[in-house]
DNA sequence: GCACAAAATGCAAGCGTTTACAGATTTTCT
DNA sequence: AGAAAATCTGTAAACGCTTGCATTTTGTGC
């Protein structure tokens, strides 16, 4: 790699002034002079000058970059948490670093560590469940952290999602009305504090309450086929209910129904946990609850620029309201 | 912000050593003895020390980062090219700045000149046309770039892409055999290099050559609702055959034709152009032209690698095989 | 025109690394 | 054992910027 072609010193030079002004100038610093201001600003233009970002970095202990923590960037439940992120990272110039990973070739700590010595100004952490290791690195750096539509049983790190165990009750509730009384739930990780602490319990005391039986709780559900193979495995249950907390695996089981010439809602109901786009465009339509993935990013992000500043957050524990939609896959619409 | 806590310096003075000795050793520089090798290992291991990605950045030249540029993150077929692209990184150890620019709040060489003032080592582009100030930009810094999934009609930057004439035609003549003579084209962006020069005049040219009258092209398809609003149009028009660039779009069009009482195929065939997981989960799931995305977006990545490391690169215009798969929404399978 | 405050500018010391280059130490060979 | 070669380690100058502090310039009121 080659020297910069053109450094804050060439501008300086140009301009007649010293560096310190030219970077008064670069970052907006109201004490300079217009005249001045306007000298220089014709010099970087002309010279096509660039502020070297690291160098800023280093010097300003502030890198204007945050980091995102992603399982999977095809999951679509993160794409669009992720949106909502980036329009407001934008908004305040931060840029992302993001890193999946689902990906086992570093352990989670390896990658989060990688991601703090990138001297990241703040974290946003969307991953089922952090690791003992993972939140000590946090600890350790003082680095900001914001869990975006995810949990921590420890409750020190601030969060945005919405209330689970109330949604999945409203849904199981729907279902019992409409007269299922064989009621499952289906979910990806059971090790996530999301569905391990929130949903499961949620259900099995729905259950319990309800006088419904022996739970039904099926685990490790993670992607289409998933969703398709378990289907058999319902109708053997007689299962004629299920919360599937992953809407790709809801997919699955609903064109398994289907192929197997079963009828959706009047067989089975089927009510995804986590609506994207995939939820709406299958038919029947999937009955979802509805969480405000772009919202939830967004409000994360806009807390991390507060955090990241050492503004006043009044709570760092934000719910969000989720909708219940009904379609096709519920009765009763 | 806060001074870093514990910095090479800090290991050389407890480990009795230089800093450059540390450096060494945290390079991995083999010209240092083992048993000197030994003891700084275990004091970075005491200490807890990590390098400053900054600094070395700064010192070094080279930021092991990489940014990607994207339209929209909740696109799937950018999503799966991404996590080709980022699998490959990991493998490299590069991290990723991603910035999506479909929003409108920068334009385009706004976002690729904050990208290059974060010194990143390589550029991976993925919209769909290159503006002459980006292009001007990239040429500018000397940044290796890779375009995946996309063209320009420059031929200076390297790619990884299909041929988009090959598949449209053989897609075409799919429908033709069918029997359907009302064929007709749905893109999203015209101006991308990809529709504009590819996609559309191989329709154009199919057209002509099998006398099948006059082109049918409509554009400015992007989302669902697009589709989903274009279907009575092409009822109108006599369309029987539609090839159409974006998977969602699809969606619309077969749930437009499902809802209005009509058949696919048998009414209309569609053969999609992008296939995502979206194609595949509909019913009846749709015939596509399956475009290797994840391996477009590896073999981009390690392109780039060679690039960032001015190795030797055969050829920089790759392209790559895809497939044409037959599902439900286009006759005799 | 003067004293003083306010505004504008410059100086220079960092920020935490890498890396020529030089110097020191160890190994090899005769 | 001694010289030459090979290996290891240290010195110090970058890298391109920010920022506290000192200094100079400008503005204000009388």
């Amino acid at each position: 790699m080659h020297k910069q072609e053109v450094t804050i010193y060439d501008v300086a030079r140009e301009a007649k002034v010293s560096m310190a002004t030219v970077s008064r100038v670069v970052n907006g610093n109201s004490n300079v002079r217009k005249e001045t201001r306007d000298r220089v600003l014709e010099v970087i233009k002309r010279l096509h000058y660039q502020p070297n970002a690291v160098a800023q970095g280093l010097a300003s202990k502030r890198t204007t970059t945050v980091g995102l923590i992603v399982p999977d960037l095809t999951n679509l439940y993160f794409a669009e948490l992720s949106k909502g992120i980036d329009d407001i990272a934008l908004l305040y110039k931060y840029n992302i670093i993001i890193t999946s990973i689902e990906n086992r070739l570093m352990k989670e700590d390896q990658v989060i560590q990688s991601l703090l010595n990138k001297q990241v100004d703040g974290v946003i952490y969307m991953s089922n469940r952090l690791s003992d290791k993972a939140a000590e690195a946090f600890k350790r750096t003082k680095t900001p952290v914001v869990l975006a539509g995810t949990k921590d049983n420890r409750d020190d790190f601030a969060s945005v999602t919405i209330d689970y165990k109330k949604a999945d009750t409203e849904a199981l509730n729907l279902m019992l009305h409409d007269g299922k009384r064989h009621l499952g739930i289906v979910v990806g990780d059971q090790d996530a504090v999301v569905n391990g602490e929130n949903r499961i319990p949620a259900y099995e005391e729905f259950m319990e309450e309800n006088d419904l039986g022996a739970p039904r709780i099926y685990t490790d559900i993670k992607d289409y086929s998933d969703g398709y193979n378990l289907y058999p495995q319902l109708v053997k249950d007689g299962v004629d209910g299920v919360i599937v907390t992953r809407d790709i695996s809801s997919v699955g089981i609903l064109n398994s129904a289907m192929d197997a010439g079963k009828k959706v809602p009047e067989d089975l109901e089927i009510v995804t946990a986590s609506a994207t786009q995939l939820a709406s465009v299958v038919r029947p339509a999937l009955t979802t609850i509805k969480q405000p993935l772009y919202d939830m990013g967004a409000v994360a992000m806009r807390m991390l620029t507060k955090l990241m500043n050492n503004e006043e957050v009044d709570d760092i524990h934000i719910t969000l309201p989720y909708e219940l939609v009904k379609k096709q896959s519920t009765l009763n619409q």
